[in-house]
DNA sequence: CTGCATCCGCCTCGATACTG
DNA sequence: CAGTATCGAGGCGGATGCAG
């Protein structure tokens, strides 16, 4: 019978943390932060988890008013766990997270799981919108078979799903390349030289990708190593 | 030999998690965000949490480059635990958790711990840069035996730990009572009159205070409850 | 096949006792 | 004061069962 287990402290972020900072549910959240997701899909993206753990967390997240099931056919059936807005609300943090996490990411190792659609998050997490000033373009991402895009208009720059209408640059990739060069362990210049990494544009708005993204684009002149 | 439970995910939310996603961990770095702590203080500050949990915790941090251990007075003995620049950057996480957990705060249990020195982390969570426009004031907050206050400088609200130079408005009350209010549980008027929270200055010091801070004063009259 | 529930071995957690 | 050693309880991870 006992209860959950919670911190007992009367503070906000003891708070946060009885909800969110068990085992697991962050990487749900981060999971459902790409849309509506259903059961078996999670499973699957979330090697490691237990079924039973899984039921238990989202039944969790459902009575916090942190996600809710929803009906993407408007059938009964095959319904999908998706973001309430509260949950929504957890996207800058989850995103801030990875990008403080970026620098404990090491080689990737055999039994690692890489997921394209993480690249999205790895993105935005590491967009410097302090940089996108007097930029107005596009850029694609095709990791493994997703597909995405950073759009800067008006000085913001967005990650959004889904092709761009015409980017300046198209990046082809696998998941674990970019996430590589994401944290800073492969450059792009690098990848590109063994293959691993396609890049289509002008060189002018492969550096701007570079820099918006806070990445060394490995390609400057004479540039020393740190 | 077995080593370190980690989610074995190329991904820095998973790597991010596998840091300080443990449990208690991130509350021990909310009680290094107010300055390097001593063991016992900790152990002290977060009930229920074992000895041998603790310590482990702070070496697994150390390892990382997260936590270091300081000397305070130059003298090798009583060392204590501070954070490096690379856990510092946890601020901003750490203090939006606290904002967005604020919503499951509940009423105060009989087992709850409070601590005045959390009522920092709430007020720096709560404040609202955007509506520091035109104020150049500060605001004291004394917490039981905690002091702080808020400083209003060129549009950027500040909380600063001990007593400020000369208050617009100068709030006492206990760690309890300042939760509850922050958690929006109690209104800064209802907690006046059942004399747990004396509000010291001007009166439109005291509203500008509050809006600051995202709180409803309960004291506009005429207004319709939400 | 999906969406769980049940069962079980193990490891983490939390409390207490003990040591330099 | 600053930890280490120990141990019971329970959360976690994996395999399997089962209803719709």
């Amino acid at each position: 019978m006992g209860g959950r287990r919670t911190y007992n402290q009367y503070c906000g972020l003891a708070s946060a943390l009885d909800v969110v900072g068990e085992r697991w549910t962050l990487l749900i959240v981060r999971e459902l932060l790409m849309g509506p997701r259903r059961y078996v899909d999670l499973l699957a993206d979330l090697p490691a988890l237990g079924t039973n753990l899984l039921a238990e967390r989202l039944r969790f997240l459902v009575e916090r008013g942190v996600v809710e099931q929803v009906d993407l056919q408007g059938t009964g059936s095959r319904l999908a766990y998706g973001l309430t807005p509260a949950g929504r609300e957890l996207r800058p943090l989850v995103s801030g997270l990875a990008r403080w996490g970026m620098r404990f990411v090491g080689e990737v190792s055999e039994s690692d799981t890489v997921r394209p659609h993480w690249g999205f998050l790895a993105v935005e997490a590491m967009l410097r919108p302090e940089l996108a000033t007097g930029i107005d373009e596009c850029y694609e991402f095709r990791v493994d078979d997703d597909v995405y895009h950073v759009e800067v208009r008006d000085r913001v720059p967005r990650a959004v799903k889904g092709p761009a209408a015409d980017p300046a640059m198209v990046a082809t990739t696998d998941a674990t390349t970019f996430v590589r060069i994401g944290a800073g362990r492969l450059t792009p210049l690098a990848a590109m030289v063994t293959g691993r990494l396609s890049l289509v544009g002008e060189t002018d708005a492969v550096l701007r990708c570079c820099e918006l993204l806070g990445l060394d684009a490995g390609m400057a002149p004479g540039r020393a190593a740190g």
